[in-house]
RNA sequence: GCCGAGGUGGCGGAACCGGCAGACGCGGCGGUCUUAAACACCGCUGGGGGCGACCCCGUUCGGGUUCAAAUCCCGACCUCGGCACCA
C-alpha cells in the first residue's frame, strides 16, 4: 500500500527549501479505517485456543439519534485497552451493537409521526458511521440490534424459561406509574420528589396486574461479590439496594374485644427482638390487608380518612423524613407475646407496606421514629435497655439507640444491625455493658444474649424466628408500551394467563403502528395481533400487550454477542464457557443498581437454567467519569448543551479527540466539557510526525548540542535512557488505565526528541529505537496516526506493510533505565536549601560531606550543632536536623 | 439524616510507599519568523519581597504525629454522586 501521495500538501518555501508534508489526520483516517475494514483486522476467531482470550466490553449504545462527546469520552478509551491486549499476543473480542429498543423511538414516533422502527434503524446506521470514525477496533461481524426478532426472540424464549422455573410471575400490586412513560421498575424512579428517570414527570401509583421476575430469589448470591474486581463505590451501592436485615419475624396476636374475637395473627419484622418487652403498641401501614378487618367501628370513618388521606397525599409528603409522623389507632389491642402485655394498634404512614410485613412493633424507648411517634400521641415509652451503671427511672429524652452489632467488627455488619446470632458472640466489651431493664427474666443481661435468647424463646412456643428481611424487589418488567419485545403470553378467558408454547415464538411485534397521536400502546389497538386462540383450550384469547422492559435486553447481550445468529438457543454454552466472565467492563456508574444488577441476576438465574457456566458476568469493571456539558450540567438535548464530537474530529482528526479525551484528567472522573486545551493534543501529534517524518527538520528546539565524537555516547544513553524509561511507565499506566499520566509521559518523550530533531543525533540508532519506541506507546491510543507513521517506516525499509497493531508490546531494557547520576535534595530540619548531583552508587558518608560543604547549607546550619542526619528513601533525599 | 467520592496555580490536572509541591497541557506575558495575520519555533509564568546571590509564604480551614505531611490521625467547612421513615 502506498502511503505518501494523497496527504502530501508539499510546499515551496520562498528559499527554495520543500516544507515538509504537514500532519492531515482528515486524508490519512478515513483512508485506514478503511482497510482495517476491508483487512477484517478486528474481527475475531472466537474458536482460536492458541492464544489467551481477553472478552472486552463497552456498554452498548442506545441508538437516540447521534453519538455525543460521552459516547468517545467511554468507548475510545475501552479501545485502548483493545489495542493494548492485542499488543500482548492475546485474543482480543470487542464486540459492540444497539440497544435498540426504548422509549425515545416511540416518542418521536407519536411527535412526528415517524414509524419506530424505521426511526431507529436510521439512528443506528448513522450512529454506526460514527462509530467507525473513532477508529474503535469493534468486531462489527458479532454486532448485536436488540429490536431484530433474532434477537428479541430469545428474550421471550428466556421468558418462559424463568416462568417454568419460577422465576417470572405475575402479581396484581401498586407500581410506579409514570403518566408519559407507564410503568417503571423501582430502580427507574428518581429522586425524593419521585420523578421518572427518563422523562422527569412526577411518579404515581397505580394498582395492576404485571410480570415480574424474582431478584430476590437472588438476594444473598448477589450480596456476594467473590472473585470480581468492581469498584467498591458500586460493590456498595448494590449492597444498600439489596439492603439486607438480619433480626426476627415475631407473632402478635389481636386482643379480643366487643367487635372482635381475637387471635388473629399479626406479624412484624424486627432488628431489634432484644427490646420486645419495651413494645407499647403496633403499627401497621395503611395499606395493611388486615387494617379493614380490625379497625374497630367507631373508629372506621377516621380509619378510613386516614387512609384515603394518605392515598391521596403525593409520595413527596409521604416520603420526606423530617415530616412530622401521623396515625390514627384503629381501636383494636394486639398481645405481647413475650409478656402477654395488651396494646394499642395504630395505623400510620410511615409505616410502609411494601418493607417487611407492613407491620411493625413500635419501640419507642429505642427507636427514634417510634419515640416521636408515641411522644406527639402521649403513648408509654418503656425503656428495655441501658447502660449497666444506669439509672432505670431516668427519663428519655431521646430515642436510646443502641445497635449491638455496631459494636461488631465493620466487616460482619450487614447495614448496621445485628447479622445473625453467631455475631453475638463477637460483641465486644462495650457492648456486654449494654443491660436488660423492665425485661422480666432477663433483667440484668447482657442485651446481645437477649437478642438470640428471645427469639429462641419464642420459636419454642410458634410465636417467633430468626428472619432475613431485604428491600430489594423483585423486579418488574411490564411495560405498557408498543416498542419492546412482546411479552409471549395470551390471556384466556378461561384458562386466564397461557404462555405463548416455544414452538409459536417469536411473538412477532407488528411494525405497522397507529398511534393516532397518543401515547396509548397502539399494540392494544391492533386487532390482528390482538385476537388470537387459547394454546390451551382453541378458545378466542387475547395477546399480552405489554412489552419486557429494555433491560432485559442489556441484562444477557454480551453472551448473545458470542453468537449473533445462532438460531437454535439464546446463547452457545460452549463459546459463553470459554469467553466468560468478560474480563473488562466499562461504562457509567449511573447503571449501578439497574443495569449491573439485573446482568448479575440474569446470569445466575441463566447458570441455573442450564445456560451458561458462570456465575457473573463481568471481571473487571471500569466506570469511567461523565462528561457533562460547559455549564456543568448534564448533557441533554433540551439543554442544548451537548459537544458534537463530528465538529471535532473534522477539525482535529480523531485520534487528536481520542488523546484529547484521556489526557483531560483521571478516566473516573469526567467532568464538565471544555474544549480549550485540544490544541494541545494536536501539537504534539504534529511533533510526533514531524519527528518520524521529518527528522533533520530545523523548527526544532535548541535543547541539545551536535553530536560529535566526544558526546556521543552521552546522547546515545540519554536516547535510550528516554526511550525505556517512559516505556516502563507508560506501561504501568495502561495496565490501570491512567490515561492523562500515560499521554502527559509521551508529550515527555516525544518533546525530548524534538530537541534533538535537525542535529545529528537523528543518524544515530538510538535514534531510530526511540522514534519506534514512542510510535508503538502511542499507536492503542492514537490508532491512525501511528499506523501511518509505521507504514512509512517500514516502506522507507523497503519492508513489507505489517500494521502497527499486531506488533508485539516491547519490554523494556533494564540497563538502558539505570542512572549514573542523581540529584539528592538536601534538606536542613526538613526545609530544601541545596540539591546536589552525586554518583548512584556514593555512600551515605561521602554524600553527608557533599552536601555540608555546600554553601547555601553551610548557611542554613551556622553555628548550631547538627544532631542528626536522615538519609531517607535508599538515599533519594538528605535531612540534616539540627540541635534546638 | 445515612453511605460514597473529592477539595492542589488563572484553568484541566501531576506527585502510586510520608521524602524536591505544581509533571504534562491550556491560558497569559515576552521574543523569532512573516508585509501582516494564522501556523510554527524559543523563553518566562504559584504568591510576596529583594538591584542581586537569595529570602519568606503556600496543597479548604483548625489542631496533632514525625527529622520530614498535599499524603497519616482528630475535628470542622465546602462541592459532587447515591440512598432516603426499610422497623
Amino acid at each position: 500500500m502506498t502511503t505518501s501521495d494523497s496527504t502530501t500538501s508539499d510546499a515551496t518555501l520562498r528559499d527554495g527549501r520543500v516544507r515538509a508534508e504537514r500532519y492531515n489526520p482528515g486524508a490519512i483516517e478515513p483512508r485506514w479505517q478503511a482497510r482495517w475494514a476491508e483487512l477484517r483486522m478486528y474481527d475475531t476467531d472466537l474458536e482460536d485456543d492458541s492464544r489467551p482470550r481477553f472478552y472486552v466490553l463497552t456498554m452498548y449504545p442506545y441508538p437516540s439519534g447521534a453519538l455525543h462527546i460521552g459516547h468517545w469520552y467511554v468507548k475510545t478509551p475501552t479501545d485502548a485497552i483493545a489495542r493494548y491486549r492485542r499488543m500482548h499476543g492475546d485474543n482480543v473480542f470487542f464486540p459492540i451493537g444497539f440497544d435498540a429498543y426504548g422509549l425515545p423511538a416511540e416518542n418521536a414516533a407519536i411527535k412526528n409521526g415517524i414509524n419506530p422502527r424505521e426511526w431507529t434503524m436510521a439512528n443506528l446506521e448513522k450512529m454506526r458511521g460514527q462509530l467507525r470514525s473513532m477508529g474503535a477496533s469493534f468486531a462489527w461481524d458479532s454486532e448485536v440490534v436488540t429490536c431484530e426478532p433474532e434477537f428479541y426472540v430469545w428474550n421471550q424464549w428466556l421468558f418462559l424459561q424463568f416462568l417454568q422455573a419460577g422465576l417470572a410471575y405475575r402479581a396484581v400490586s401498586p407500581v410506579d406509574w409514570c403518566p408519559n412513560d407507564g410503568t417503571l421498575a423501582r430502580e427507574q424512579v428518581e429522586g425524593t420528589d419521585r420523578r421518572c428517570w427518563r422523562c422527569g414527570a412526577k411518579v404515581e401509583k397505580r394498582e395492576l396486574a404485571q410480570w415480574y421476575f424474582r431478584t430476590t430469589n437472588y438476594a444473598d448470591e448477589l450480596l456476594d461479590f467473590t472473585g470480581i474486581d468492581w469498584p467498591e463505590p458500586i460493590r456498595r451501592m448494590q449492597t444498600n439496594w439489596i439492603g439486607r436485615s438480619s433480626g426476627a419475624e415475631i407473632v402478635f396476636e389481636t386482643a379480643p374485644s366487643a367487635h372482635h374475637a381475637g387471635g388473629q395473627e399479626l406479624r412484624v419484622f424486627t432488628t431489634r427482638p432484644d427490646t420486645l418487652y419495651g413494645a407499647t403498641f403496633m403499627v401497621l401501614a395503611p395499606e395493611h390487608p388486615l387494617v379493614k378487618e380490625l379497625t374497630a367501628p367507631d373508629r372506621k370513618a377516621d380509619v378510613e380518612a386516614y387512609v384515603r388521606a394518605t392515598e391521596e397525599k403525593t409520595e413527596v409528603d409521604r416520603l420526606s423524613t423530617d415530616r412530622e409522623k401521623t396515625g390514627v389507632p384503629i381501636g383494636a389491642d394486639a398481645i405481647n407475646p413475650i409478656n402477654g402485655a395488651r396494646i394499642p394498634i395504630f395505623v400510620a404512614d410511615y409505616v410502609l407496606g411494601s418493607y417487611g410485613t407492613g407491620a411493625i412493633m413500635a419501640v419507642p424507648a429505642h427507636d427514634e421514629r417510634d419515640f416521636a411517634f408515641a411522644t406527639k400521641y402521649g403513648l408509654p415509652i418503656v425503656r428495655v435497655i441501658m447502660p449497666r451503671d444506669g439509672d432505670p427511672d431516668e427519663v428519655l429524652t431521646e430515642a436510646f439507640v443502641h445497635k449491638a452489632a455496631d459494636e461488631a467488627p465493620a466487616d460482619d455488619r450487614t447495614h448496621g444491625f445485628l447479622e445473625d446470632i453467631a455475631l453475638i458472640n463477637k460483641g465486644t466489651d462495650a457492648a456486654r455493658e449494654l443491660v436488660m431493664v423492665n425485661s422480666g427474666p432477663w433483667d440484668g443481661k447482657p442485651a446481645i444474649e437477649a437478642w438470640g435468647g428471645i427469639v429462641e424463646a419464642l420459636e419454642a412456643r410458634g410465636k417467633g424466628r430468626n428472619a432475613v428481611t431485604y428491600r430489594l424487589r423483585d423486579w418488574l418488567v411490564s411495560r405498557q408500551r408498543y416498542w419492546g419485545t412482546p411479552i409471549p403470553v395470551i390471556h384466556c378467558p378461561t384458562d386466564g394467563p397461557v404462555p405463548v408454547p416455544e414452538s409459536d415464538l417469536p411473538v412477532l411485534l407488528p411494525d405497522e403502528v397507529d398511534y393516532r397521536g397518543s401515547g396509548e400502546n397502539p399494540l392494544n389497538r391492533d386487532e390482528a395481533f390482538l385476537n388470537v386462540t387459547c394454546p390451551q383450550c382453541g378458545g378466542p384469547a387475547k395477546r399480552e400487550t405489554d412489552t419486557l422492559d429494555t433491560f432485559i435486553d442489556s441484562s444477557w447481550y454480551w453472551f448473545r454477542y458470542l453468537s449473533p445468529h445462532k438460531a437454535d438457543g439464546p446463547v452457545d454454552t460452549e463459546m459463553v464457557r470459554m469467553w466468560s466472565p468478560v474480563d473488562q467492563y466499562t461504562g457509567g456508574a449511573e447503571h449501578a443498581v439497574m443495569h449491573l444488577l439485573y446482568s448479575r441476576f440474569f446470569t445466575k438465574a441463566m447458570r441455573d437454567l442450564g445456560l451458561v457456566t458462570e456465575s457473573e458476568p463481568f471481571r473487571k469493571l471500569f466506570n469511567q467519569g461523565q462528561i457533562l456539558g460547559a455549564d456543568g450540567e448534564r448533557m441533554s438535548k433540551s439543554r442544548g448543551n451537548v459537544q458534537d464530537p463530528d465538529e471535532l474530529v473534522a477539525r482535529y482528526g480523531a485520534d487528536a479527540v481520542r488523546l484529547f479525551l484521556m489526557f483531560m484528567g483521571p478516566w473516573d472522573q469526567g467532568g464538565p466539557w471544555s474544549p480549550t486545551g485540544i490544541g494541545g493534543v494536536a501539537k504534539f501529534l504534529n511533533r510526533v510526525w514531524a519527528i518520524a517524518t521529518d527528522p533533520n527538520g530545523t523548527e526544532s528546539g535548541d535543547g541539545a548540542v551536535a553530536v560529535t565524537g566526544d558526546n556521543e555516547r552521552p546522547v546515545r544513553d540519554a536516547l535510550r535512557a528516554a526511550a525505556h524509561r517512559t516505556l516502563r511507565d507508560v506501561t504501568e499506566d495502561y495496565e490501570s488505565f491512567r490515561w492523562n499520566t500515560m499521554i502527559a509521559k509521551l508529550m515527555e518523550l516525544s518533546n525530548t526528541l524534538f530537541r534533538y530533531r535537525g542535529t545529528d543525533a537523528v543518524e544515530l540508532p538510538e535514534w531510530d529505537e526511540a522514534v519506534s519506541l514512542l510510535l508503538l506507546m502511542l499507536a492503542p491510543a492514537a490508532p491512525h496516526i501511528t499506523e501511518e507513521l509505521w507504514a512509512r517506516r517500514l516502506e522507507a525499509r523497503g519492508e513489507p506493510w505489517e500494521s502497527i497493531h499486531v506488533q508485539r508490546w516491547p519490554d523494556y531494557d533494564e540497563r538502558a533505565v539505570v542512572e549514573q547520576t542523581r540529584e539528592i535534595p538536601i534538606q536542613v530540619n526538613g526545609k530544601l536549601r541545596d540539591k546536589v548531583t552525586v554518583p548512584t552508587g556514593i555512600s551515605e558518608i561521602e554524600l553527608e560531606q557533599m552536601a555540608m560543604a555546600r554553601d547555601k547549607v553551610a548557611a542554613a546550619i551556622g553555628d548550631a550543632e547538627v544532631a542528626r542526619v536522615i538519609h531517607a528513601g535508599g538515599g533519594r533525599l538528605v535531612n540534616i536536623v539540627l540541635r534546638r
